[in-house]
RNA sequence: CGCGGGAUGGAGCAGUCUGGAAGCUCGUCGGGCUCAUAACCCGAAGGUCGUAGGUUCAAAUCCUACUCCCGCUACCA
């Protein structure tokens, strides 16, 4: 059966750094989908991949002391790895990077610029100089650079813009008339009244503020906006040329027929691609999903904190499977979803291993226990069993039907929902009050078959959520997994088929202490490697504010000079001060300084120091002071005199 | 009044459009069962449905006001 093709995407990966589990869900979410069509008869084409150019990667790899392409080549190499061990049916893994992507970027802004929709113009916005950054007034924090505090002043640079105006009309009567557009329905709302409504700005798309980036054939100072050219990847991975010689796999899959993103780049998705597609005189994806997140309970995931999830880390110690159904399950449609090692674990034990586990587990045990493993339907048919066999045949419409509007949890709780009738049939026959009694073996056997029938069929429908699950059920119970098409008919599993003499645990039931020891490894490894990763950022974590600029002929008032503390004692009645004589020269002042909490006096006696040595006199605790120590005060207001480098005479002039 | 979403037993959620005895999963407690992974099945306790008004024979659901949370608010990706 062929029900058409679909093409479905996840959001590219930014390759800033490894994604923890709450970027990871997306994937399985897109897998899960891309399987379950497949499966339903559907030609299904399912890309993914990375996006590696921008700013921040240039940064991250200066930081890391290698070139943006090593840094992305590891980070690309991660992330595809963690598709890889999350069973992700990906078709195309594409990266931005990949020469035939960034030739038709090349192309596709060129084609953008030839037909007037790209112009050259100039950015105009609020610069920090020493961040290099432009801010718009929204981001600005009291009225200064978010990331340094300092001054922004307004500024201009040369850039190419793209007439968003130009396409706005069209989107919004796409949107309206397309109510299925925008997924939930909630975001479309955000979108109109936020952006499209108001009235759309033009889109700065170069930037030469930085290099790492795709160059602008026409003008090399410029690179590509990375948002042209990570959106454009749904075509360029697909065959699309700018050209008109697109591949005859583009004008298959072309448009796709879901974008499966996170919530936060819904506007990038919903506004600027389709504009940029409509530019090209390309058809709009057929439906952008907008997914909530998985997040951590408590509070945002940090390695220094020790508590980030990697969904590696957890498939390792609990189980692809496991993890994949803790995504699915627990996220729902449009709220956001948590993540706990006490989550997992609760999950894993009441629904894989209490629930279906143990179901699988017990049916092939009695088929062992009474028949040797031969399961047999002897047609001694009961009122129970239609209800069990009514939702056998009934729950791929229902899975079916959850899956056609993305419900993809409540898709998979339907298939529980059979499972659960399944070991309450178990109690309702009794199979094991059968078995005493040698006129009812028919009947007994007849259970086992109806039993074993419905598990192939949940696992039939498992097999998109849980792959190796629904392989490993139909390897014990020996037999094939089903085409969706036949799963409304009970009775297909052969009749006399022999099951597995040795039933796999499929999934064990974990001990919360076990899992809190693993948990407590993995964060122990996570805190050494930040604390490595981080001794500098520490040491530079001090947000120095800068005063008002001043001139040399300023700075020149100032004198200083290098001074020795012959003498020095406490200042009577005074908590913070020493009155120290200081030697400059030829001459010794006294001078008084709040140091007390830092120094004793003792130890202060003996040092060479530096002195502002023209300060008009003042008075303290009724001390006369003829100058001033100076120190560097940290965060925490302790203080530490500055000295000369070298032993150098006092009265030595410091400029 | 920038826009939008939310507040339901210990936890997480459904129900709200289309008013008519408050439901699901987990946890807790009690019972049953023994094929099975101390699993499974049944039952019970536990809720002023954010607050205050209003409409109605009847409100979690409709209306009004308020409180608290959370997204979005354009050029970082």
């Amino acid at each position: 059966m062929n029900k058409g093709k679909y093409y479905i995407t996840t959001a590219i990966a930014y390759t800033s750094g490894k994604p923890h589990i709450g970027n990871s869900y997306e994937i399985v979410l897109a897998d899960a989908i891309a399987r379950f069509k497949r499966k339903d008869g559907y030609d299904v084409f399912f890309q993914t991949g990375t996006d590696e150019h921008g700013q921040k990667i240039e940064l991250k790899a200066q930081e890391a002391g290698i070139t943006p392409k090593e840094f992305v080549d590891n980070v690309a190499g991660e992330i595809k790895g963690i598709c890889d061990c999350l069973n992700c049916s990906y078709d195309k893994f594409i990266r931005t990077t990949d020469k035939d992507h960034e030739i038709q970027i090349q192309k596709i802004f060129k084609k953008m610029y030839d037909k007037g929709d790209i112009y050259k113009g100039s950015y105009e916005g609020l610069y920090c100089t020493p961040c290099e950054s432009f801010w718009t007034e929204s981001q600005l924090v009291d009225g200064k650079c978010p990331d340094c505090g300092r001054e922004v002043k307004p500024a201009k640079e040369e850039a190419y813009f793209f007439k968003m105006s130009k396409y706005a009309d069209r989107l919004i009567e796409h949107i309206n008339t397309h109510p299925e557009f925008i997924q939930p329905v909630s975001r479309k709302n955000e979108m109109m009244n936020n952006f499209l409504l108001p009235g759309l700005q033009d889109l700065c798309v170069s930037r030469s503020s930085f290099k790492w980036g795709i160059p602008v054939s026409f003008d090399e100072k410029h690179v590509v906006y990375v948002w042209l050219d990570a959106l454009s990847n749904y075509i360029t991975g697909i065959g699309y040329d700018a050209d008109g010689n697109s591949s005859e796999q583009y004008k298959k899959y072309w448009p796709a027929d879901l974008h499966l993103i996170g919530k936060d780049i819904i506007r990038f998705h919903t506004i600027y691609w389709p504009i940029f597609l409509m530019s090209l005189g390309e058809p709009l994806p057929k439906q952008v999903f907008g997914h909530p997140w998985l997040l951590a309970g408590d509070g945002k995931m940090s390695k220094s904190k020790g508590n980030v999830l990697y969904a590696d880390d957890l498939a390792k110690f609990f189980g692809v499977d496991a993890v994949r159904y803790f995504m699915i399950h627990e996220m729902p449609y449009d709220n956001d979803g948590a993540v706990s090692w006490d989550l997992m674990t609760e999950r894993i034990n009441s629904d894989l291993a209490n629930v279906l586990g143990n179901l699988v587990n017990r049916t092939i045990s009695m088929s062992n226990k009474y028949f040797g493993g031969i399961v047999e339907n002897k047609g001694v048919k009961e009122a129970v069993d239609d209800d069990l066999i009514d939702i056998a045949t009934d729950t791929y419409k229902r899975v079916a039907e959850k899956m056609s509007d993305l419900h993809v949890a409540d898709a998979i709780t339907e298939i529980f929902t059979l499972f659960k009738r399944c070991n309450k049939y178990i109690d309702e026959t009794e199979p094991w009050v059968l078995a005493k009694d040698e006129s009812k073996k028919d009947r007994l056997s007849t259970v086992l078959y109806n039993l074993t029938e419905s598990i192939s069929i949940g696992a039939s429908l498992l097999w998109p959520y849980l792959p190796e699950t629904a392989e490993k059920i139909a390897k014990q119970l020996n037999t094939e997994l089903r085409e969706f098409d036949t799963l409304d008919k009970f009775g297909l599993y052969p009749s006399g088929n022999k099951v597995t003499e040795t039933p796999e645990i499929l999934f064990a039931r974990l001990d919360i202490k076990d899992v809190y020891a693993e948990a407590e490894r993995i964060s122990k490894i996570q805190k050494a490697e930040a604390g490595v990763a981080e001794e500098k950022p520490e040491e530079e974590g001090i947000e120095l504010s800068i005063r008002d600029e001043i001139t040399y002929d300023d700075f020149a008032k100032l004198q200083f000079a290098v001074g020795e503390i012959i003498k020095c004692e406490e200042v009577p009645k005074s908590k913070k001060l020493l009155c120290s004589q200081v030697k400059i020269g030829n001459t010794v002042r006294q001078i008084v300084s709040g140091i007390k909490q830092h120094y004793t006096a003792e130890e202060m006696v003996g040092k060479k120091v530096m002195v502002l040595v023209n300060l008009k006199p003042a008075t303290l605790a009724g001390v006369v002071s003829e100058g001033m120590l100076l120190c560097a005060e940290d965060p925490d207001g302790k203080l530490a005199l500055v000295v000369p480098e070298k032993d150098f005479p006092s009265g030595s002039e410091i400029c």
